[in-house]
DNA sequence: CTCCATCCCGAGCGAGCGCTCGGTACAGAA
DNA sequence: TTCTGTACCGAGCGCTCGCTCGGGATGGAG
């Protein structure tokens, strides 16, 4: 393993948990041994550390999400968006650490001044709303899904189960014993 | 208005446009006219601003609340339920500034090391999902609302709402147009 | 008038921050 | 062997921050 690989692990889990504010490039350097100088020998700035950290994340939830819809087959739209939903739930519980980092309220502040970062973290939304509005869609054609605007229901479902998420990964409420009753009110959605 | 108020409500909005730790003691004296000095005069330092902010804003939410409650009657849990849901989402719309500060990291921060302010968020989470919960057990006993288990159903319908309000306070989505679709959610999941 | 309390001011402190820079170590090419 | 490029080090610079402190202004009580 690299420094410069070891310094985007410790930072991403740093700036996860601690914030990106609350996190020091001392903090950076003490948790990987490197020295300050080494952390601005591989990265310009402070700045480039997180959106070069968003960059990987991005990458790493898109071929996931494609990995995903690759290899499932499903008889009707509502499985189909039955199988989004719980992939969802699945990968933030695989990725707990990155789902934290974008969780903060800092990668925003800095999509607003960084149109890198901006971008993939626009990548990442859109990547679960467009699976889930395709699904919908079939499911609309086929008769699985009640006839709504698809993009707006699957806005309310993302936002419904993202603040589960959110709950469970910051310890807010016990939310993973909701999962349950969280699938099926997204049945209760969808169907009609 | 006292110089101390000028202070909090300052304070308020800048904590919450720009973020605490990105909101310097100068940057509040600049927008008050109050000096630096003047404002350690009324508070010890600078987490105690945000302590009374917090206690503040959950007085008056508690009291909005309260108010929504005493003066409704309502023939069944369901259509209670949809007041208080409908009601929190015009008390989000009316204190815009103090539902962004509610939705940053920072106050989840402050909250794991200061007992006030981790009290204060938590009474203001609590209020929401008490009247909802017990909306929903009315509902149940007198049969406009599905047997689930109601604290359970309470926090999914509370993600579902916080999300699509934090979407909105912070221009992540079009998110008021999908207003109708989440009314229509919440009955959905909450009627048989 | 004096005295005291209250409110307010702003220069300046020490600490911590992001970042620079002169330097070392070492591997491979010439 | 010398040269060059890459990786890394850590002292320290310049700056901003939260906060202190000595003092000034005002007003009511004695």
């Amino acid at each position: 393993m690299s420094k410069r690989d070891d310094i985007l692990d410790a930072a991403t889990h740093l700036f996860a948990v601690k914030g990106y504010q609350d996190t020091s490039i001392a903090d950076i350097s003490r948790a990987t041994g490197a020295a300050d100088g080494t952390i601005f020998y591989h990265f310009k700035n402070k700045e480039e550390i997180l959106v070069i950290i968003l960059r990987r994340i991005k990458e790493r939830i898109l071929a996931e999400f494609r990995d995903n819809a690759a290899k499932g087959r499903f008889a009707t739209g509502l499985e189909r968006a039955e199988n989004v939903i719980r992939f969802y739930l699945a990968l933030t519980a695989a990725m707990e650490t990155e789902f934290m980092l974008l969780f903060r309220n800092y990668p925003y502040q800095l999509a607003n001044i960084n149109e890198e970062a901006r971008s993939d973290l626009e990548a990442v939304y859109t990547c679960f709303l467009d699976f889930l509005t395709e699904a919908i869609v079939l499911g609309k054609a086929d008769g699985s899904i009640d006839d709504l605007p698809e993009d707006k229901v699957a806005l309310v479902i993302f936002g419904m189960l993202s603040s589960m998420v959110r709950f469970r990964i910051f310890n807010l409420f016990p939310a993973a014993a909701v999962y349950p009753e969280l699938l099926l009110s997204c049945r209760k959605i969808l169907s009609k």
